[in-house]
DNA sequence: TGCATTTTATTTGTCGACAAGAATTTCAGG
DNA sequence: CCTGAAATTCTTGTCGACAAATAAAATGCA
């Protein structure tokens, strides 16, 4: 069903290219939900899709699987992770304190490179928030407080960052549902806000931008499941 | 070369065992330096002592790829990952960050479950420190850390925490040496308040405590990185 | 003898195949 | 028509083998 893609399908692939490909491709499709949570994934039909041997297939699904992208069900078919909307809250905590400091240390470390680099990366989110690309707005969102996280220079809070951030992918359709349809033109002056910190070092400062950036999504996902939650009770 | 070891090899193991069966000696021996960072990995070699495909054992050597512990260089040997003593400020930033808020997560949430399982967990720490066994306390200092995070019940944490641990199970007989071989006996002393604030709810004297043994530890640790180096220089 | 190049050898990445375990279907009995 | 057991299909976990890429050794040349 539905294999009629044209997926470009390079006959021949250089040799330790396989995995990267397979895994690229099922983490795209997991995070922009074309594979929603519960989709099982057969092995052989990737296989046969993406013109490989199941080999490299389940090297990247053991990747996925690290990452908390997909369940493996030991001699069962393993499928798209869910997400957990009851633990939500852990989510949230988890990620505001990502946002806090990581630019409180960009704003401590950062270099002249650093600065441009996000910059850059803020040009771009400016130019998908404008041609009202939400997957890129969403995409460029990341890249951009990953190229904050970088420039804080603590690997292992860039890490949890980035991998909350693309969980985040997974939920941020309902934020901008939230909005109906219409974009946050206000994030973008929040981004220049926590630049301008970062730019002075002005520690305090951005670590209470930052905050107030995470606490105001957070609040904003939140009420929308509220929402949604008494409209499913009400019906 | 030295694989005159008896394993105990189950000449029948069940099916889905194997990479679990390699990953957890390749883990251990890593984190307790049998295999120190550098040492090459040879995959025919570990199939053979462990008695099992090639396959299997890749498995497991990408599951430690994604956790940090070995670095795959393509097409070439994948090697027990380096640590990084250059950048080592970034891992006890890290490790604070998450004593604290674990610990406050666990005075707040902790069910009386979980504080007898904290309990228990301190109690073969204790065990442990009067055996004078040092790995048998790095491993037990970590459960009970563990054990507290999960009662915080917040699930990036306790993943991100735990992978700090085993971080620093490589970092620790440095710490433990540098006592000379004595043990210490004040942290079973603060193990101790950390339980008596957690089990009374109170969230701020648990995150003083938290980021007082966290420094303690960093510290120490940092005071005998300085002494070794300037040892390495007098010569 | 020293350096560059070819040849050999080692090790990884990928493949197809087979068997074990689970899910599904078939079939018998009530 | 329904229920439960046996048989079948399907999917995964593991294996051995082969080819590409790299490292090591050998050879030729100055």
């Amino acid at each position: 069903m539905m294999d009629d893609e044209q997926e470009s399908l390079p006959t021949d692939r250089k040799r330790g290219s396989g995995v990267k490909l397979a895994y690229d491709i099922l983490r795209n499709e997991i995070l922009d939900l074309v594979l929603p949570p519960g989709t099982p994934i057969d092995e052989v039909q990737l296989a046969e899709r993406l013109a490989m041997s199941r080999t490299p297939i389940r090297e990247a699904l053991v990747r996925l699987a690290a990452e908390g992208l997909v369940t493996t069900l030991t001699n069962r078919s393993t499928i798209v992770s869910n997400i957990d909307f009851q633990n939500l809250h852990t989510f949230f905590d988890a990620i505001t304190l990502m946002y806090r400091v990581t630019t409180r240390l960009a704003a401590e470390y950062r270099t002249d490179g650093d600065l441009a680099l996000i910059r850059a990366r803020q040009a771009d989110y400016v130019g998908t928030v404008r041609a009202e690309d939400e997957l890129g707005m969403i995409a460029t969102n990341r890249d951009f407080h990953i190229a904050i996280a970088e420039a804080g220079r603590n690997p292992y809070y860039t890490a949890l960052f980035g991998r909350l951030l693309d969980e985040g992918r997974r939920i941020m359709p309902i934020y901008y549902a939230s909005y109906g349809d219409r974009l946050p033109e206000s994030v973008v002056a929040e981004h220049e806000a926590m630049i301008a910190a970062i730019a002075a070092g002005d520690v305090a400062t951005a670590d209470r931008l930052a905050t107030a950036h995470a606490d105001r999504i957070v609040k904003q996902i939140q009420t929308f499941i509220a929402r949604d939650r008494r409209q499913a009770i009400d019906l």
